[in-house]
Formats: structure tokens, C-alpha cells, sequence
DNA sequence: AGCAAGATTAGC
DNA sequence: CTAATCTTGCTA
């Protein structure tokens, strides 16, 4: 998943972004996923079959990408928590607002889907449909940083499995 | 029906 | 450190 390229088509213009940084919510036990409330229709995508698209609101204000991983039946998916802007920098700068430093653009789960324009519509998307999608561009993954994930420190032990990784530089 | 909290971010 | 802001999930 890292070094993948993530792609977004929108009115015909391409938005790419080389994927930096990502976490995994692997089963329904793991008490920092979503998969973790058994009747949540939100999560339910979590446990379908693999290469869709999982997007939801957080803080009532900020979106965030996920791609389901796992076989049908068995719940995960992987977090997009940054990217590094190739296509379209010029319109990632728009969505992001003036006085946004290039740096800043796409390095953080909520920052690179205002970059990429990815909201709600997308939930439920079929990743290898022609509007969102991931290519691999033969990007080199240097040294890979491993550590705890991000936000969820609500979640116990789970909260200390290091499955967030993270491409250095 | 009501309420508390969140896989975050920007601004003091 | 804290406000912003709304969907979801839990409780009554």
C-alpha cells in the first residue's frame, strides 16, 4: 500500500498522490475500529469483500479514506493518513485555501481528502472503478518508521499495536 | 428522543 | 491547549 499512487478523477482533471502513510484496523475485536461495533451500519463495508472505498465524517468536519483489505467476511481496512501531492498540485493548493504550505497540503488523514476533493460520495466507491483508484508508478518505498497508531488512545491495548507505517522523509 | 464522543485540524 | 461541528451509536 505504501508508495502506491492514489488517484482522483474528478470533471476530468486528475488529482494523484503518492500514499506515505497508513494504518491498519485489522478485525472485529480491535477496539480502535470502527469494526469493532458488531451492528454498526457504518462499518458494515468493513467486512464485505476487499477494494472498495470506505470514507466517513469525523469531528463533523473532516473526512477520512479508507480501502477495505481483507476477504469477504472478515473485517479490515487500511487508513490513508498521508500522501504527497504529484497531479494537480495546482487544484490540491484550492481546496486547501490560500496560505497553505506546500508541505502541509496532504499530510494528514483529513488534509489530503479536502486535497483530493474526496468526501461522502466516495463511501461504498469501487476502488478499480474510473473514478478513484490506486496505480502503482514503480515509486521505490525507502525506510518504512513503524509505530502506534494515531488518535485512539481509547482503545487499550489495542491502542499500542504498532500498525501505523509510515515512509521516512 | 436525547446525549456523549470521535481513526482531526487550525489557531491561540 | 481548545474550539469547531455533525454523524453515529448507546441509553432510556
Amino acid at each position: 500500500m505504501l508508495g502506491k499512487v492514489l488517484v482522483h478523477r474528478v470533471e476530468g482533471v486528475g488529482l494523484a498522490g503518492r500514499i506515505v502513510e497508513v494504518e491498519a484496523y485489522l478485525g472485529p475485536e480491535d477496539l480502535a475500529s470502527h469494526a469493532s461495533r458488531k451492528t454498526s451500519k457504518r462499518a458494515r463495508i468493513m467486512f464485505g469483500p476487499p477494494g472498495m472505498v470506505y470514507v466517513y465524517l469525523i469531528y463533523g468536519m473532516h473526512h477520512c479514506l479508507n480501502f477495505v483489505t481483507e476477504n469477504d467476511g472478515t473485517a479490515g481496512a487500511v487508513l490513508v493518513r498521508a500522501v504527497e501531492p504529484l497531479d494537480g498540485i495546482e487544484q490540491m493548493r484550492l481546496n486547501r485555501g490560500s496560505g497553505t504550505a506546500d508541505r502541509s497540503l496532504a499530510d494528514g488523514p483529513g488534509k489530503l481528502c479536502q486535497a483530493m476533493a474526496i468526501n461522502l460520495t466516495h463511501n461504498r466507491a469501487d476502488a478499480c472503478g474510473d473514478r478513484i483508484w490506486l496505480e502503482n508508478r514503480g515509486h521505490a518505498v525507502g525506510r518504512v518508521e513503524r509505530t502506534p497508531r494515531i488518535g485512539v488512545d481509547y482503545a487499550g491495548k489495542w491502542a499500542q499495536k504498532p500498525w501505523r507505517f509510515r515512509v521516512e522523509n
